[in-house]
DNA sequence: TTTCTTGCTACTAAAAACGTAGCAAAAGGA
DNA sequence: TCCTTTTGCTACGTTTTTAGTAGCAAGAAA
């Protein structure tokens, strides 16, 4: 079997589903994939090293754990510091977007029951 | 062969990679399929027919497609109607959460540059 | 009736994710 | 220094998910 290089979505070129290029294609290619939103979630309070992420994730592995660290540090949205994996300012600035997704969470729950 | 159930993710049971069945894990576990951010997002100005969808989202295959628009239903998050497929209330309200995605993906783009 | 369109199922192939084992480098003792 | 851990990560075989193509049944239109 031949390796498959996993595609790092970059905005400006095509992604999965759309030729267009357009930065929200990519973001939305990039976050659609397993894992990536759980890692910047998993990151929100504090650096954690790769097994702490490991962990935090489930026991993820690690051959897909670092895979999907290369795909967030090739979109600068987490890096490598002394204390293990962070989020760069970009990484926290999208992830304030998502800020009140608990409380939305907890009503879509609500609302399912 | 045995068949593979496609699990719901559904608030209050444990998801991949947690056990805590909190709400905003069966979110991100939901949003972390490929797909259903996408097909989110196609249906934020109005509702598209199946074909349309497909169309869309760059002729995704019509497997696929059920499968997450399945999900998506018994998340209530979209449902079928006269004019095709549309978000629900609760679809619509989720959408609105990452309604500057455009924007700050665009800001993104800029600072990978 | 014939011709389209629509929603969707069946089935096979390809790709991605999982899980386990384990290695090399750095860190921390003793 | 020598030994023991911890850490980040690679290899690789298995399982699950996603993709892609074909095509069918039901309804609308002609």
């Amino acid at each position: 079997m031949v390796e498959s290089k996993p595609k790092l979505p970059k905005p400006g070129r095509p992604v999965r589903g759309s030729t267009t290029g357009k930065p929200v294609m990519a973001l939305i290619d990039l976050m659609g994939r397993r894992w990536i939103l759980r890692i910047l979630w998993e990151l929100r309070g504090q650096p954690l090293t790769f097994r702490a992420l490991q962990e935090a994730c489930g026991r993820l592995s690690p051959s897909v754990l670092n895979g999907r660290l290369g795909e967030l540090r090739a979109a600068a949205l987490v890096d490598a510091g002394d204390d293990g994996y962070a989020l760069t300012a970009l990484g926290r600035e999208l992830l304030t977007q998502f800020s009140s997704l608990t409380v939305w969470a907890e009503k879509w729950a609500k609302a399912l029951r």
